[in-house]
DNA sequence: GCCGTTTTCGGCCCGACTGTTTTCAGTCG
């Protein structure tokens, strides 16, 4: 069973138990399990079996009890009980923004509420108003509520790639306002998590009422909130709420700290602060004793006051960065500059909409030293498919591009298909002939794990395979990843020496940073790629970059970090 | 239910907002 099948059961329990009334502690601690459990990059199931599911923090021997109860027979005791009395249309309902658990189960005893369907006939008919504390607004917000999830579905989350450029546009066209001081990002864009559902903004002014005006009145702004001295609410043209936050200097750090989150972190730092006799808000650090209030108008100070060394946004989650921090073991994250080529793209030959001169070109002017063009396999289909014949003919082209130039060079490669058995769609004498070769899936992604593993393990086994991409094949929100055993993947990648790329497409993020934190913690090679269509989408390398930070990534463990020589000698085919 | 440089018992993050209240509980991030 996957962890995000426990961490599911687990957290239907936790409101489960909610509803039944238990102390809110105990639920909180079903919560973190799920939380936990859901992160947790070693299979639980085989955690809980080898009776070292305890290890995790948070999990005690009554969670891995019932975690083993699940993983054997489906279900946990305690959850099939409670679903006996409680109907099971419940927990939906504790889903609708604004209702609660306690709200929930008034809403059942009192009016029979044992569903999302009731609920808007209780809300619809004027019922929910003869309960005491619940009035017409909360029945107009109920009807509002549930409006939206059947308009949009329940998690409706954006890709950071649509979110992360209208946030830079917005905080740089405020910054170039004259009643600002200073704009930042927040919130999981500043994380570069791999959606988000709004934009934080966070702003020092010398006039906040003017750049509050400044916001409603940008072009990206549709919805129109109402202006106060804090901030200005909007809603731009491609629906993302924008939240901004606009306060005095001397509180700006507490401010940009709290509000870039994770709300995990947060809870974390608190917590520390406590051992310490402070307490942490946005508004500032109290010493709890004295009542005494320090404000910092930086991160740095923030952090230091609570004798950590500074956090960077990316490792704000509850993946260990402030116990990092506190024994002085941050890691020195790979940043974009830090790239010195790109090693998958595609031209018109296959699926590219740019030529092989064009993505050379543009490529160079990005400042790389290399290139390598990976366009799609003899059996890739709709029409994209590269010949062996044609590719040879590529192969010459390259070579004749790279003529009597220095200091940049393209790689003359392919994205070759794994079939299902594990073979590849070119023979080894055309794969010999090319510079670099990236082996994936892109067809039968609904195969056992095990036959998957075999299929891949056989890819990473060829002398003449130098990358695997895109290992997993999910795109976020849209498709699962397929079933595969990383870690054992990641092991045989790093003993053959064959790289794991991060694919930055921002759609895929594949390797995800669990699983690149995974496959470095192995031994293996990472390579960060943007799989780029286009000149238009070579800007994805940030993508990559923000998923291997995420990932706790240094610029050592990154083959595309070093300059030509050096990256070349890594290749299988180079050593 | 979990956990331990104040604890094997007694704690367990902080504040704003909302709708409904004469002082607050519930919900959210």
């Amino acid at each position: 069973m996957r962890n995000a099948e426990i961490a599911e059961a687990l957290s239907e329990l936790a409101t489960l138990y909610e509803l039944d009334g238990a102390i809110r502690y105990r639920v909180l601690a079903y919560r973190e399990a799920a939380r936990v459990v859901r992160q947790s990059p070693v299979s639980v199931e085989e955690l809980a079996r080898e009776g070292r599911a305890t290890e995790l923090p948070g999990v005690g021997e009554t969670l891995q009890e019932k975690i083993l109860a699940l993983v054997d027979t489906g279900a946990i005791p305690s959850a099939t009980k409670l679903k006996r009395k409680l109907p099971p249309g419940l927990v939906e309902v504790t889903r609708v923004p604004g209702v609660g658990a306690k709200t929930a189960r008034r809403l059942f005893d009192d009016l029979g509420v044992a569903s999302l369907d009731d609920l808007r006939a209780a809300a619809e008919q004027e019922r929910i108003r003869s309960l005491k504390g619940l009035g017409p607004k909360f029945e107009e917000n109920v009807l509002a509520a549930l409006g939206k999830l059947a308009d949009r579905g329940p998690a409706e989350r954006l890709l950071l790639s649509e979110v992360l450029p209208v946030a830079e546009q917005l905080a740089s066209d405020l910054r170039a306002d004259p009643a600002s001081q200073a704009v930042e990002v927040a919130g999981s864009a500043r994380r570069r998590t791999e959606t988000c559902h709004d934009i934080d903004l966070i702003a020092t002014a010398a006039d906040p009422a003017a750049l509050a005006q400044a916001l409603l009145d940008h072009p990206l702004a549709a919805v129109k909130g109402s202006s106060g001295e804090s901030g200005a609410r909007i809603t731009t043209h491609n629906g993302i709420a924008v939240d901004p936050r606009i306060v005095a200097p001397e509180a700006y750090g507490n401010l940009l700290q709290h509000f870039t989150g994770s709300a995990e972190h947060n809870v974390e730092l608190r917590e520390r602060a406590l051992t310490m006799g402070l307490s942490v808000s946005e508004h500032g650090i109290t010493e709890v004793e004295s009542g005494e209030v320090a404000r910092y108008a930086t991160e740095a100070e923030v952090y230091g006051r609570l004798r950590l060394a500074y956090i960077e946004p990316e490792l704000r989650e509850a993946s260990g960065g402030i116990a990092a921090a506190a024994d002085g073991k941050l890691p020195a994250l790979v940043g974009l500059a830090d790239l010195r080529g790109d090693l998958h793209w595609h031209t018109t030959l296959s699926d590219g909409h740019n030529t092989l001169e064009e993505m050379s070109e543009a490529a160079r002017s990005r400042g790389y030293a290399y290139l390598a063009v990976t366009d799609h396999s003899a059996t890739h289909g709709f029409g994209n498919d590269v010949q062996a014949d044609r590719l040879r003919e590529r192969i010459e082209e390259v070579r004749r591009l790279n003529a009597g130039r220095r200091g940049f060079r393209v790689l003359a490669g392919s994205e070759v298909n794994i079939l299902p058995d594990g073979s590849l769609d070119y023979d080894d004498e055309l794969l010999g002939q090319l510079d670099w070769v990236i082996a994936s899936v892109h067809t039968s992604f609904r195969i056992s794990r095990q036959a998957m593993t075999e299929r891949v393990l056989a890819a990473i086994d060829h002398p003449l395979v130098d990358c695997i991409g895109h290992l997993t094949g999910r795109l976020i929100g849209r498709r699962d990843p397929y079933e595969i055993d990383v870690e054992r993947v990641a092991a045989e990648a790093a003993r053959t020496g064959t790289m794991l790329e991060i694919n930055g497409n921002p759609n895929r993020r594949d390797l995800s940073e669990r699983h690149a934190r995974v496959a470095a913690d192995a031994g293996a090679t990472i390579v960060l790629n943007t799989d780029a269509h286009g000149v238009d989408t070579l800007i994805n390398m940030q993508y990559a970059v923000a998923t291997a930070r995420r990932a706790w990534l240094e610029p050592e463990q990154i083959a595309n970090t070093r300059g030509w020589r050096e990256f070349s000698k890594l290749r299988k085919r180079g050593s």
